[in-house]
DNA sequence: TTGTAGGCGTTATCAG
DNA sequence: CTGATAACGCCTACAA
């Protein structure tokens, strides 16, 4: 592969003057500027981005740790971070970690020796981030914090407005008449789903609705979580007439279980998600959610770290995202009369 | 952060006896070998991959170029190619291309100065990667083909057999009594469109079963394709019995245009796709798909790189996975009697 | 305005 | 078996 030596010997000039004219680190007369960029056509020149980087102590990459690629909502975060790196000359090195803080931690060590320009990281359960980041810092190198916050998190961040969507949901089915609501969480030691809890706590609190603690279910944020806590709501009595699923994967979970129980959505039983993932559509019904977009939650990341790069000093930003609800089929006024006594209160 | 020459002088050897104990390039005697450890432990020293990548004139980066990271089935290649090089201590250069072959040839042309170990490629429409791989075999640097294949491919390859899930998947349709089976392409220019095509043909032949022109309509691999062309196809008459759809996505588009039509999937036509996604398992009627593992084209791919990483030079391998048919609620028989007598063939 | 030369952190070659 | 030392390709003072 030709390298600045040989262009600056086709162009008759020494190497310096090719790195000026590639940098614009020097005015260089016309002429040999021009000699410069045809010999870098001619050779189809580009320059080797390891030699540079390890020159300038930073490469054009960005390293980004997600959970997982294969979980719906985050590829559209790292395609808006793609599109917004790659926009601006930078790569993406992707590192998935199962939610294991152990091979975030890894990554984290690793990502440091390739020298990337920043880091878009969306952390695990009980990540230590806050303390490796530092690291990261010391050595120039920005940090952002994506969908969810490690407890302590100083640095950038870029979340949904997850109190508020949750909150938007709930209202939405108390209008509906729905006294009989349940929630099934996510892991809530993540900010995310913490914060969608206490959005749905608002909205009871401001109708003056009192908690059942049964009505409240805490799981993993997948399809299956949802499917068994399902189940376990479903035995209540009473049973709740609506469920705010903490996302959409466990919405899912849910509509198999109450489909399974022989109840109808959203005659029976209303039920609204949280991502509005495209997959929502094509359910039956289709499903309700709160939508955030992950593709902005990606390029704006990536639009801070691009910044500090840039040499933004100012102090850590926490940008958050609106939210906003996306009624399809999955909810409706709850029945208006139980099907049978056991729907009832068993308040005797 | 800790270098090299920090280590050697904390263990009092000098800098090539550190390099020699972190390769295992040259048998070091045990004291100082462990002399050289509990330094680098201390230092919680890590090699600088980019300095150590400009020496060897190799990362250990692999290059991964798909269409969308967006697009459901690719992230499952994504992840099963990054698991495989994770584990042997590789790291992923994701990149997206929308298809647009433009697009990847820059990114192409732009990995290769990130020196990578090698290329994993799912190629966009038209991809002119037949030409640049010929540029990284001459760097050493091997290429891998996964999902479908340029025209003239020859180097190493990774697809499912997609000619025999189609043909799977027309027969058990056939077995059913289906007689008016239509299908719904992909872009017939991607090998795996082709061949998925010619799957459905043989299966057709097989029975002697000629094929109506229009039965066949080409498209994009997304939902709208399937919904646009499933409408066509709806028009017809007489009117198919059941689709074979080109990927899932489109398989997608077909439901909601069935729905919309009026029709119920299977009791008026039946529906199967390709690829089988998650998102197939919670429509309703749930889908049949010809099942062909993500992942597990991800992983294999990554393991031919790595071993051309690790010196084969044996000819290039075209790995084809077996696919098997998931089925699912949307197949049933075809009605018994057409509705009318527009459902007829105009025989006359 | 242009050229020269040193060095980024590693690895590899070659003496000792 | 260990230690100097010269690259790898590029950038950047600094000198001319």
């Amino acid at each position: 592969m030709a390298n600045m030596k040989e262009i600056a010997k086709m162009a008759r000039v020494s190497i310096g003057t090719v790195s000026h004219v590639l940098n614009n680190s020097a005015g260089v007369r016309e002429p040999i500027r021009k000699r410069v960029l045809e010999a870098v056509q001619a050779a189809r020149y580009q320059p080797n981005q390891v030699a540079r980087g390890l020159r300038r102590d930073k490469t054009n990459m960005i390293g980004m740790i997600i959970p997982d690629v294969t979980n719906p909502f985050f590829p559209a975060v790292v395609r808006g971070a793609e599109d917004m790196a790659f926009s601006n000359g930078y790569r993406l090195i992707l590192c998935n970690t199962d939610n294991d803080h152990s091979k975030e931690l890894v990554h984290l060590n690793e990502l440091r020796t390739y020298l990337p320009a920043g880091l878009i990281v969306i952390p695990s359960n009980f990540s230590d981030l806050t303390v490796q980041a530092e690291r990261y810092q010391e050595a120039g190198t920005g940090v952002v914090c994506v969908d969810r916050l490690p407890t302590n998190w100083s640095g950038d961040s870029v979340t949904a407005d997850n109190e508020q969507g949750a909150y938007d949901a709930t209202q939405h089915l108390l209008q509906l008449g729905h006294k009989k609501l349940a929630t099934i969480t996510g892991p809530l030691h993540l900010t995310n789903a913490k914060e969608r809890l206490n959005g749905f706590k608002r909205a009871l609190r401001e109708v003056k609705l009192s908690l059942t603690p049964e009505y409240v279910q805490e799981t993993t944020f997948d399809k299956r979580g949802g499917y068994s806590k399902t189940l376990v709501l479903l035995r209540l009595i009473p049973r709740p007439t609506a469920i705010f699923a903490g996302n959409d994967m466990i919405a899912l979970g849910s509509l198999l279980a109450i489909r399974e129980a022989g109840l109808v959505c959203p005659k029976d039983i209303s039920l609204i998600g949280f991502d509005d993932l495209d997959l929502g559509e094509t359910t039956d019904p289709a499903l309700s959610s709160v939508s955030q977009s992950g593709y902005q939650l990606g390029t704006t990341a990536a639009r801070i770290l691009l910044d500090r790069i840039g040499g933004d000093t100012a102090p850590a930003r926490h940008i958050v995202l609106e939210t906003s609800l996306s009624l399809r089929n999955s909810v409706a006024a709850p029945p208006k009369r139980p099907k049978s006594r056991s729907d009832e209160p068993a308040r005797t």
